[in-house]
DNA sequence: TGTACCATGTAATTGGTTACATGATTAC
DNA sequence: GTAATCATGTAACCAATTACATGGTACA
């Protein structure tokens, strides 16, 4: 199967949700480990149906066109369950700032700061973000953050991973951009 | 331009290298953030070649097969020098581990908890790697790993990014299963 | 009248992996 | 003989992005 295919069950195993709300809930709340496009999401959902993970059933309204609300199968979730505590599949990592950095000897000490200095102010910004959402976790969900059966202990480690990727990110950029400085 | 042909270019400016050799200065020094396999190389070579970043003559060998040695020209070097400082294009994140954890509730703890060790470890195991690395060139290269204009600082640049990351990610592995240790 | 949001698709293209293909030399 | 390393390519396939395509409602 298709990581994608588990990033929509794992969507799905909390609530159901049409194509588009999926679409929302991707950018919201797994988008910073784990994107699609609706072109894709659309597909997948018809394929996740056809290999019977999902189901859906057609929900019509009035003042807004009909959508196709999806749900997960005892099939789909048994699926999710057994991906999850399996090693996941090596895939290169791909960073094109530490390729940036490999060649920045070639470049102009000023203008390599600049761009360091935007980079860092760009991840610490992120990370401001997710530590709002640390706060808010914390304040809503209180003692359920430890519980490790609740999806609200797993929405708060990846968020975890979030704050530590984008910290350390910060961090580097400020190091080279400093490095730099000294060196001119 | 695709980001391969920068990474190809910025290992052409530090040395000329015939495909075969690229491919394994891609794996031993810039593979951690950038890797290709031989079928994207050579086919992106002789893009390259065509574009008019690269040059190439044919070297013949007694005792092994003939090779072609690719060389950076001058409009390559400017074109990678006027990359390096352009902002990255944002490219998708994608974690296929932050993605479990985001479903670990799911799980069985006990084997979620050989998951994260596992990965722990293997992620400690690299960081050792690095760790190994830079105490090599802190040694090989000294006071030059502070030159902002030579490609040892560079490399240095990039290995730190390599540390920082196997180490923060390293972190994160053992907190999940710290808590889900400490749920069971 | 125009913009934002709701809602769902397909097509073309690019980037990357896996598989197919060939052939020489060196060392065990 | 046979495995490892040197050396260079093409083809098929999959994953992901960009572009094309349509049409409804709400609100300023």
């Amino acid at each position: 199967m298709r990581t994608l295919g588990y990033a929509i069950l794992s969507l799905l195993s909390r609530e159901e949700l049409s194509g588009y709300d999926l679409m929302g809930r991707m950018r919201e709340r797994v988008g910073f480990f784990w994107s699609a496009r609706h072109s894709q999401i659309y597909p997948e959902l018809a394929q996740l149906e056809e290999e019977g993970f999902v189901t859906h059933r057609l929900v019509e309204q009035r003042e807004r066109p009909d959508k196709k609300v999806y749900e997960i199968t005892e099939y789909g979730l048994a699926a999710l369950k057994e991906w999850v505590i399996e090693p996941p599949s090596v895939r290169a990592t791909r960073d094109e700032m530490t390729l940036k950095a490999y060649s920045i000897w070639l470049a102009d000490p000023e203008e390599a700061i600049t761009l360091f200095r935007e980079q860092e102010q760009k991840h610490q910004e992120q990370l401001q973000r997710y530590r709002e959402i640390e706060a808010w976790m914390k304040e809503e969900w209180g003692a359920d953050l430890e519980r490790i059966d609740s999806h609200h202990f797993a929405s708060y480690a990846a968020l975890r991973r979030g704050i530590g990727y984008e910290s350390e990110y910060a961090e580097w950029c400020r190091w080279v951009s400093d490095s730099l400085e000294r060196g001119v």
